[in-house]
DNA sequence: GTCTATAGCTAGATAGAC
DNA sequence: GTCTATCTAGCTATAGAC
């Protein structure tokens, strides 16, 4: 998406650039200097406000999470009945996917990046995927809870972590084949789950 | 794995080492220069067998395919049963991942370093899960074949992209939660696939 | 906040002597 | 094949004047 890089503050205008670049090119592939030419910021102003590089990605990482969150909440929440938002996180995949260019995951990219568990990049992606499965889990449990006759055999903690698997396989696949079919079998499986 | 770097050619020494590093460390991450320390050969012999970095990476994903490609191979046609064959791929990822130190697929991490699609780093990665899917489809066949009255109703195509899914969120999702609940659950999973 | 200048290091890659 | 020396470019980060 292109930003209007005018009337931005100095901070938000190297989060701008520093978002796309990160996403787009890889964390280790883009350089401060880069984010820096780019954002029209001075080199200072760049590290009064982000003292390292790891505190830019950070940052990115914390800004992405949230927006995703709150896109993802709002797709779902739009829809009408239960099953209509349990099928709404898969099916957000692939318009998603296709608005970023099939690059795929940010937090799934970045942790292939940074191999030490403990880093802090990596605790982002991990808070992620941890927000996206207790999202899960609630509409799982609000999806059997609608209609017991229906779906009164199911358990929501399985039907969570089947989901999981899923969309983690439709997203990894549809970035190495640069194509969404898994994308769309993703959805199909996710269908057959709650039959 | 810890290699002996000694009564090694110079060229395997470098690849060895490359290896480790690029894996473990990752693409971008590493540097030739430690390559060619670590791997004890001289600048000049190194730029004689690999020109640019890229090479040498080229090189590296093709020889992990094929190793990883045998040792799949070798564990399926360990077992005795259809049934067995087809569920081992899955059942193979817990050890594979564990032995890597949970650092997960080489080619998924690759990808996610490298963004363009013509990139021919990218393409080797393709080549990988085709072929893992290929090797799929055939053990779903066999299994289909090995007993109509149960498996009969089973698509091939179908449980073989079920399957490609399951397989990579398991791995996507190890990675990320650096755990291996999702490949217990992926193994779960493919056995309820086949009923 | 802005600007320039630059430190100190490492990157990937080459050259020349042996 | 080995050795050292070196190139150019880029990197993250800092300093000092305004």
């Amino acid at each position: 998406m292109k930003m209007k890089i005018n009337n931005m503050s100095p901070r938000e205008r190297i989060l701008a650039t520093a978002a796309d670049l990160f996403f787009h090119q890889g964390y280790r592939a883009t350089g401060i200097n880069e984010v820096i030419s780019r954002s029209g910021v001075a080199k200072a102003t760049f590290y009064h406000h982000f003292p390292t590089k790891e505190d830019l990605c950070l940052a990115y990482l914390q800004n992405r999470n949230t927006s995703e969150y709150q896109a993802i909440t709002a797709f779902v929440q739009d829809k009408k009945t239960p099953r209509e938002r349990f099928l709404a996180v898969m099916e957000s995949v692939g318009p998603w996917l296709e608005a970023n260019e099939l690059r795929g995951c940010a937090f799934l990219n970045m942790v292939a990046e940074v191999p030490d568990p403990r880093n802090l990049l990596r605790k982002e992606g991990l808070m992620h995927y941890e927000s996206l499965r207790r999202l899960i889990r609630d509409l799982a449990q609000e999806l059997i809870e609608s209609d017991r006759e229906r779906y009164g055999q199911l358990d929501a903690d399985r039907l969570r972590d089947d989901y999981m698997v899923t969309l983690g396989g439709a997203i990894a696949m549809a970035e190495i084949y640069h194509d969404l079919w898994p994308v769309s079998h993703g959805v199909e499986m996710v269908k057959r789950l709650i039959g």
